[in-house]
RNA sequence: GGUCGAUUAGCUCAGUUGGUUUAGAGCGUUGCAUUGACAUUGCAGAGGUCACUGGUUCGAGCCCAGUAUCGACCA
């Protein structure tokens, strides 16, 4: 006999070898119903976090099921180059070496960069293959790819050719460690404390009134164009109109009044720096105001500061402060709370900043979007997720989307610049063909044109995933057939950032890529259903994330747990959106986090006694003896039970109700296939009948498939050692049952039965009587009580069995030192060996009845309101009615217990 | 400040269009059980005014309004 318990070890990396040594997971289109989903492709410098577990295990779910059904199931697993983190990491990696970027010319860095990828890039694709992830990896792709790269350059063309692109001087947030503009997406904003200075402006032509301003910014003072005030503030309004003087700089700015300032904050008084503040800038829009600008891309001063050109900002922001207290113009300084915007990447914190820029339009493109989920083409799992997704994409709300980056690791943008002249064309050849066109005087060779320096955000590849992946700027006959995809599983942290944007893509593209009788026929959306997973989080409901270092090492928790294991954890608290708190424990000595976890535990757990489950059955010996009575009455209610079983997890997968499926089948397999069939089951010589064997096995083979999608390792063992099996035969490739017809009635009975068990295992344990002691039973004579005993066969039988009774009789009698207890509504009495303390069994029997004479009386009320006989539904009558014949009939029996 | 969401057992959470006797699960907890598939086990128990107030309804954990607390996103 084998091992007692199972090692997920060397199972594991066994079954994900064969799969791929057979080819499982690879899909070519061929004439079967296409499954398709797309990887969120993880950053390429990633490395597999909680998140991913989550994520990527409930794709492994659907697209195992899919499999199993029989359709043509494809993942496609792969990357997404992360610019401005990837450039970051080849930047550092680099100065190690003692290489600097400005040392090197834009193709060597490339080059570099490539390497880098090659060794480190991908890490987390073999991760995912350690948690069972059937991805195609064959079929593997990578945003920076030749094919892929492509494809951005042929969108950003199709784009510009359209009229969606502009090029445009914005204020943008600008970051000064990646100097580089970042979208509003790539900013956190986290409450900070800053201070606040109250600095004094003199009115232009007075010797001695001032206004006092409030900035928290005083070394952009030099950059002051206007100083503004609120229109009904009582305190400026005898300033209107006129000028005061910026200090240090001495120069004349005017006093606006606009209800935009805030009378309560501060002094209610503003300096108005168009270059360096959002606000500012909508204001200086407004007034046509003059922009200053004071900042080197670097976050250094410029030459218009003025004092201090060339120091950093915050450096100078010090030295500001002390020359203003020097002059007398700093009246106060205030600590205050505010909201300060860092650089997801870098963590600077960012520089309102006027760029030069290339943006695409997002009005259409957003309504179209928002539409799509609106009109149901693309269906929200949970559904509630539509609110965030409108709040994102209404009018008032969207944005035109900065799509430059002033990196080098990206597509570069394919615009070509001559004096005031743009040239975009994919390549370079052909902007000059077409400037040569347009400008046919000027005689143009290729060095006469500047390509732009940018390239383009990481996200303006990733939206096209759905199409690209499967090469649509290429040809259309792969899309074809994979296209719509089906399902997308993804965070709703990225909701806006890539969903919508994927959206937006697919009916922007994929009715060119693919025709109109193809989008008619199958629509335009490049996903039909999203379902949004939830932020795992630590004990104190973080978001577990590195830098906090609060996120269990996902590899720790595969070795300590297995796959499956951790599999199983991760789904069993993972409702759909919701977000879920890890159990993963915090070490209170060390503050780190321990790699354990309860729930994943249990998922070994669960492993372990499937596998002892099997072991047990393969101990028993086969034998030509008729099966007994019990083993017939537990295979029908197993039957019953499993083909209710199938059909719950089909419907429950189909509304994405993935943790409920998986609590399900954990139930059903371990409560009631291990502890109630098997040991109905087991025989006492050790032999089992041919044909509850072959019943056994094959109900547990099915146990085995339905399983399958939630813990493919266990199962896929369990299923090869249940029966000898040929070449290319595995739980994988199986088909999933059919649930077919069941006996409820069976599941009704049996459930009596149970009760009977249970019963008295409780009055056991009350009275400190051993299991192994076998008791009479006897029961009232019933209509009922002969039903089920008499006209149910093998009742009798298994409850002698498994309540371990020596006899089970009805009878009209009142048997001596017994304990009653209700079966249904009839009396029932376990004899015990022992005098029975009469008078402290009718205190509990009669607590009982006054429980029920307490919902008889609700019931009659209810029955008494003619308004509810009349009203409710003729079945919901019927139940109340049965309620009270049931209740009143168990007080009758309780009573004739006293 | 705006928007969205949440509040159910000690903890973490389910509860699918309002109606199924006593509102469920896992963990934790209490008691009992030890060589027999599995102690990675088995059996049983305790534990809840479904945040609060009001409304709609014959009927509300579920719908509506308000209050409180918490959270998230946006500004």
């Amino acid at each position: 006999m084998s091992a007692k318990t199972y090692s997920a070890k060397d199972v594991e990396s066994k079954w994900y070898a064969h799969w791929m040594e057979k080819n499982y997971f690879h899909s070519e289109p061929d004439e079967r119903e296409p499954y398709t989903i797309i990887i969120p492709p993880p950053n390429v410098t990633g490395v597999l976090h909680m998140g991913h577990m989550l994520n990527n295990t409930i794709q492994d779910i659907l697209i195992r099921k899919a499999r199993l059904d029989g359709k043509n199931a494809c993942w496609v697993p792969g990357t997404d180059h992360a610019s401005i983190a990837t450039e970051a990491k080849v930047v550092k990696k680099l100065r190690e070496q003692g290489i600097k970027k400005s040392d090197l010319s834009r193709d060597e860095f490339m080059t570099h960069a490539f390497a880098w990828k090659e060794e480190y890039g991908g890490i987390i694709l073999k991760q995912l293959q350690e948690l069972g992830a059937s991805c195609d990896w064959e079929r593997t792709r990578f945003t920076m790819e030749p094919e892929l790269y492509k494809a951005v350059i042929k969108v950003f063309v199709n784009l510009h050719k359209k009229g969606k692109l502009y090029r445009g001087l914005r204020m943008t947030n600008w970051d000064p460690a990646a100097q580089t503009v970042l979208s509003n997406e790539e900013v956190i904003h986290t409450e900070e404390n800053k201070n606040l200075y109250h600095v004094r402006y003199k009115v232009a032509g007075t010797e001695d009134e001032y206004i006092v301003i409030a900035t928290s910014r005083p070394e952009t003072i030099p950059a002051d164009t206007a100083l503004a005030v609120h229109p009904d503030d009582e305190r400026y309004k005898k300033y209107h109109g006129r000028k005061v003087i910026v200090p240090i700089a001495n120069r004349e700015i005017p006093i606006i009044a606009d209800d935009y300032v805030a009378m309560d904050f501060g002094t209610g008084a503003l300096k108005i720096t168009p270059a360096h503040d959002m606000n500012d800038n909508a204001l200086g829009e407004k007034y046509g105001l003059e922009v200053i600008d004071l900042l080197n891309p670097d976050g250094t001063l410029n030459e218009n500061a003025i004092e201090f050109v060339g120091m950093d900002r915050d450096e100078a922001r010090v030295e500001f402060v002390k020359l203003l207290k020097k002059t007398g113009d700093l009246l106060e300084t205030k600590q205050y709370r505010t909201s300060v915007g860092r650089s997801e990447r870098t963590n600077a914190v960012i520089e309102p900043r006027l760029t030069m820029q290339w943006f695409l339009k997002m009005d259409e493109l957003a309504a179209t979007a928002l539409n799509a989920v609106e009109s149901g083409d693309i269906t929200f799992h949970p559904a509630s997720m539509i609110n965030m997704y409108r709040s994102w994409l209404k009018e008032e709300n969207v944005r035109d989307w900065p799509i430059s980056r002033q990196l080098w690791w990206g597509q570069r943008i394919p615009a070509y610049y001559y004096k005031d002249e743009i040239f975009v064309a994919e390549t370079a050849e052909e902007a000059l063909a077409e400037a040569r066109r347009k400008l046919p005087a000027e005689n143009l060779t290729m060095d006469d044109l500047q390509q732009d320096e940018d390239v383009l955000d990481t996200w303006f590849s990733s939206w096209l995933w759905p199409m690209s992946v499967f090469d649509g700027w290429k040809d259309s006959k792969e899309l074809e057939y994979y296209y719509p995809t089906n399902d997308l599983v993804t965070g709703w942290d990225i909701i806006f950032f890539w969903v919508a944007r994927m959206i937006m893509a697919g009916y922007e593209f994929s009715e060119e890529l693919l025709g109109e009788a193809f989008a008619k026929e199958k629509g335009k959306m490049p996903f039909r259903n999203v379902y949004f997973t939830g932020m795992v989080r630590d004990e104190k409901r973080r978001k577990m994330s590195k830098s906090l270092g609060n996120s269990p090492d996902a590899l720790e928790l595969l070795k300590n747990y297995g796959a499956d294991g951790v599999r199983f954890g991760m789904m069993r608290s993972a409702a759909a959106g919701n977000d879920i708190v890890f159990d993963a424990p915090i070490d209170q000595k060390t503050g780190k986090v321990l790699n354990e976890s309860e729930l994943c535990n249990q998922g070994k757990k669960f492993c372990n006694k499937i596998f002892n489950a099997n072991r047990l059955i393969q101990s028993f010996e086969q034998s030509d003896k008729a099966p007994d009575p019990v083993t017939i009455l537990a295979g029908k209610w197993l039957d019953a039970k499993l083909n209710h079983t199938v059909a719950e997890t089909d419907r429950l997968l189909g509304e994405y109700r993935i943790s409920e499926a998986l609590s399900l089948l954990y139930n059903f397999i371990w409560g009631d296939f291990c502890s109630w069939y098997l040991e109905a089951i087991k025989p006492a010589d050790g032999k089992l009948s041919k044909e509850t064997y072959d019943f056994t096995i094959s109900a547990f083979e099915r146990m085995m498939i339905i399983l399958h999608p939630f813990m493919p390792f266990i199962t896929e063992e369990v299923w090869h050692e249940l029966r000898e099996r040929g070449e290319g035969e595995d739980c994988i490739v199986s088909r999933w049952p059919e649930a077919s017809a069941y006996d409820a009635e069976i599941v009704k009975t049996f459930s009596v039965l149970q009760d009977i068990v249970s019963s008295t295992r409780d009055i056991r344990n009350q009275r400190k009587v051993s299991h192994r002691d076998a008791l009479q039973l006897f029961i009232q004579r019933s209509d009922a009580s002969e039903a089920l005993l008499g006209a149910t066969a093998g009742a009798k039988e298994f409850l002698m069995k498994s309540g371990v009774l020596s006899t089970v009789e009805l009878t009209g009698d009142t048997p001596a030192n017994a304990l009653p207890f209700l079966v249904g509504n009839d009396k029932a009495y376990l004899v015990l060996n022992e005098t029975i303390d009469r008078a402290a069994e009718a205190e509990k029997i009669n607590a009982e009845i006054a429980r029920l004479e307490g919902q008889v009386k609700g019931v009659e009320k209810k029955l008494a309101n003619e308004r509810f006989v009349a009203n409710a539904p003729e079945a919901v009558v019927a139940l109340e009615r049965k309620k009270l014949a049931d209740w009143t009939a168990k007080i009758e029996s309780l009573r004739a217990m006293v």
